[in-house]
DNA sequence: CAGTTTCGAAACTTGACAGTTTCGAAACTC
DNA sequence: GAGTTTCGAAACTGTCAAGTTTCGAAACTG
């Protein structure tokens, strides 16, 4: 958060009309709307006064920059995240890193990575806001990996040597990398090369069933079958 | 390549100066330079001119625009890449894919991510850009991993079931992850973490000699040291 | 009510920069 | 040498959007 520094701190009252609060959401909504249809190179703050219904000066007022505005409504989507109280819990690593993604938190991942690839254009002006997207979009995933791992650490499923701490992170950073840079969007098959290919030999694990999920040989971009002749 | 498409084709020699062709090579350079820099977003003509010693007028009988430029800029620093002629062979897969990374070819990578970094305001603009920017920085990267790891399968060190297509690509990748969005530089500890964390274990190799690299305890991250106990 | 602040809308100011054009000098063809 | 094209430098044009200001109406305080 950095809005413009107000009077929040001792303030005896004062007069004229009060800050309408709804108004901070419908900006920080909009921005994000605005982000993801158009990128960040492209949004104006026109644009996102139009979206919301609001004038410039509003905007303004509470934002000293387009950028502070950015930063602020990319972190302002942190909430509505994966919770990392109820994970999924199929009895199988496996099952879980792919329950991650089964109901809406498939389009959600969606959006969030379109913002982020929106988002690309401001990233190397900002550290700060580099950040914040880093924060919002694949630090909460990563977390989520680690608990799912750590908790197959104490079920005994995979080795208490494994290097849980980088293994978590190959699958969202991958996944931005992919949308950032090679703009393909996020496909079962992709995750399916990264768990099965990367992430769970990687802990040991060889042998896994592949229970319904694509009856025709999964196309995982060179999984070879057949070991060594 | 994508200069004006000039008369190079049935020509009956024509009057006037000729192009000097030192100038393209300076331009492009000085491209480079500006980019790795400043980034694109704040790279302007002008500043590649004067980086160049050239006028703008001379660029732009060249290229039909910045965007144009910055892609062919691009495509030029394909060349003095990893030659996947002779690459490393040091008789183990560790060996050579940390070898890949000894003596100059570690702050060239450097610099190719850092232009890369630097593109990101336009990576989000131009699909051809993306593409530009892949395959001259992250591709050949991958590939010369991917030779590495099929001479590791024909030696018999790795099985030949791994899913080498999409392990290769996991070092650049996530380099280029980290370069972008992390803004970290080259490390030997991240390499490090990346290989003896992700890329041997699910190759299956899980005990390996860690040969004159730092005596002092490789903070890698979280590699642990031990295997399973 | 008088004074103050907010609101959305719209007009305005300003700086930055892509792309053009102009200029005088050099380099080339015939 | 006449005509043409290139060169670097610099001036010029045009657009676009960030940020500011203005306005009339609404909302609040005392």
């Amino acid at each position: 958060m950095t809005p413009i520094d107000d009077d929040s701190v001792v303030e005896p009252t004062q007069p004229g009309r009060k800050r309408d609060p709804s108004r901070d959401a419908s900006i920080l909504e909009a921005t994000l709307e605005v982000l993801a249809e158009v990128g960040a190179a492209s949004l104006t703050m026109d644009l996102v006064a139009a979206r919301a219904g609001a004038g410039k000066a509003t905007i303004y007022r509470r934002w000293t920059s387009k950028t502070q505005l950015v930063i602020d409504a990319v972190a302002h989507m942190k909430r509505n995240q994966v919770d990392l109280e109820h994970l999924p819990d199929t009895g199988t690593l496996r099952g879980d890193l792919l329950g991650l993604f089964k109901p809406q938190s498939m389009e959600e991942s969606e959006r969030r990575l379109k913002i982020m690839t929106g988002l690309a254009s401001l990233l190397s002006q900002d550290r700060e806001l580099a950040d914040a997207a880093n924060g919002a979009v694949v630090k909460p995933w990563a977390d989520a990996h680690f608990a799912l791992m750590q908790r197959a650490v104490l079920r005994g499923e995979i080795s208490a040597s494994a290097d849980i701490q980088t293994l978590s992170q190959i699958v969202p950073s991958m996944a931005a990398y992919r949308s950032l840079v090679q703009r393909k969007p996020m496909e079962l098959a992709f995750l399916l090369s990264m768990i099965d290919g990367v992430v769970l030999p990687a802990l040991g694990i060889h042998r896994f069933d592949v229970p319904s999920v694509t009856p025709t040989r999964r196309g995982a971009g060179g999984a070879k079958r057949r070991p060594k002749p």
